[in-house]
DNA sequence: TTGTAGGCGTTATCAC
DNA sequence: GTGATAACGCCTACAA
């Protein structure tokens, strides 16, 4: 089924069936009933393939995420989840990539073989191969993170740098003198995961300020780590009384390490985090948190991103969020430990 | 940067380069060697519109999951992450169609431009219209659940049916005597979604068969929903001791609602379900669930994909699991209550 | 071993 | 207002 026997059936050329589907050329209504009538009938639509090798463009854009076989986060969860609803919108499709680092032929399929007009990419490390191999490739692209060199490329972004800042301030005017920084995995931050290293950085200047004792571990994506974590922590450092994270999937587990140490939160121990805000009010209890509006970074990367199709000329734009902290449950004033 | 240009520079016929680089036929080292060099150097890949045209088909498949906004659950993100996985190592890109139900333009768009080759459904309901049109379509398909005819269309699902009358047979054999199905939404039950329908029948014949009493109610999914049910349930039906559920989802709120009431797990009540293996082993206390294998069922919809599309005149196939009940933490001898 | 040429289904530029 | 026709980039008979 293609254009030609719809034109054939409708006794017209293929050339006034394009135009009665597109509108580029008045057409006249009688014509137009009939072209329509017969693909009604026999329920044509163009070939995507051919339409997007004609016009030069695919109505598809590629998002690349963790590669598969790992959890996401809520966050990237709402990340994913948001984009694709914002493309859905604009009638873009999405093509997922599940990307790793280095010969990754999905990534590189996305990335070379026209595919897509254009790419969102998702856990941006300081030095990222696939922000220099698709700036090469000169394929428009939208980060959701940045690299070291933030001019280089358009992005979304949290400011974890602040944000954790904040969290801190938060717990030094409750009184707490002994904080953490529970960081995502080591390896994630070893390999120059943007956002660990500007929770350091944030958490570092914070302590500095206040004159605060500061603790920095990292700690895998997942309840079992966070629960061992904690206890580790407890164990090294008994005066700790609060801790600062953004390392949501490891929330839970801190949460039952308190609980086996038999410490209460609020009231013996405090957790403030920056962390997806749908999570951060349902989980249990709920957490104190930065409420990172995952559900709209995903829509603005996408509108920077269908800028960039329209105009690659256009000049780089950064979005770089720090949401307030919301008070829940899991902070209070310090109570020094025995 | 096509074709042609590398064949210029190469000083031979596009088709040399075609074939050089398909290895449909021989090529001498000679041009094969000078050809790469070529190709390296200008960092050319072949359209994969124009393959895709030509060659008639696209490498890759649609994923149909339930409308972006809502939240999917731990199961269904299991899905998505192993058919997304399976994809990737057979080669395959996914093109992702968050679809609800009527007059949606994303699913149009995959059905019906020869955008992909074949397509995964997720969330069937017993009746579904877009069974009826893939169906129709003559795209290849696979469901990851299926309609009221199983015969019509290739699937693999989780077998609800016998699933949940393990759980009661198991809670009755611990002596329970009242025990409730929590059942998804009302609205997805009431909208012939398959799996609420199939678990209220295994239900009842469990109940039946071993002389319980039984009842059933819907629950939304989410936390929240889950701690209003429970409360709501002891509050019509005082003598309840256990409860089977296959909302995931809602497990967390049904543990709050217990806490809240001063029941204690499993001593004062037991909960048995069917969910992810993953999420039942990681959530606090460990739910003692029939472990759906969700990672196994996206790579085995992708290899019965695959499968139907190099033959689409093969005929259909069935994979319904029934995993074991594994014991962990949430189960034990009912205690009547006062 | 290599080259020539036709066609996949569309859009868009000419003509009429 | 409509029709013929040339691309888009690739693959693959058919020839040489």
């Amino acid at each position: 089924m293609n254009i030609g026997e719809i034109a054939k059936r409708a006794g017209v050329s293929r050339s006034t069936v394009s135009y009665a589907l597109t509108g580029k050329r008045p057409v006249s209504e009688e014509t137009r009933r009939r072209i329509q009538a017969v693909i009604d009938e026999l329920g044509y639509r163009p070939n995507a393939s051919a339409r997007a090798l004609k016009e030069g463009r695919t109505r598809t854009i590629g998002l690349v995420i963790p590669p598969a076989g790992q959890r996401l986060t809520d966050m990237q969860l709402g990340f994913v989840a948001s984009v694709v609803d914002a493309a859905a919108r604009a009638d873009l499709d999405v093509l997922l990539s599940p990307s790793g680092g280095e010969h990754d032929r999905s990534f590189e399929r996305v990335v070379s073989g026209r595919r897509v007009d254009g790419v969102i990419l998702m856990e941006i490390r300081l030095e990222d191969d696939r922000v220099a191999r698709l700036l090469d490739s000169g394929v428009p692209f939208v980060g959701i993170g940045h690299t070291r060199h933030p001019e280089e490329m358009s992005w979304v972004d949290v400011d974890y740098d602040t944000l954790i800042a904040k969290c801190v301030h938060h717990l030094a005017d409750l009184g707490h003198r002994h904080v953490a920084l529970v960081n995502r995995s080591a390896e994630l931050v070893a390999a120059g995961y943007g956002p660990g290293h500007r929770a350091q950085a944030g958490f570092d200047r914070a302590v500095a300020e206040r004159g605060l004792h500061g603790v920095r571990v990292c700690c895998a994506d997942d309840v079992q780590a966070g629960q061992t974590c904690l206890q580790q922590l407890l164990a090294a450092h008994p005066e700790l009384t609060a801790i600062a994270t953004i390392n949501e999937a490891a929330v839970a587990g801190l949460y039952r390490g308190l609980a086996e140490a038999g410490l209460s939160v609020p009231r013996d121990f405090s957790i403030a985090g920056v962390a997806a805000r749908h999570w951060a009010e349902s989980v249990h209890p709920p957490l104190t948190a930065a409420d990172v509006p995952a559900d709209e970074m995903g829509a603005r990367a996408v509108e920077l991103l269908i800028q960039r199709i329209a105009d690659p000329a256009t000049p780089h734009r950064h979005l770089l969020l720090a949401p307030p902290v919301s008070l829940r449950s899991t902070t209070g004033p310090a109570r020094p430990r025995p």
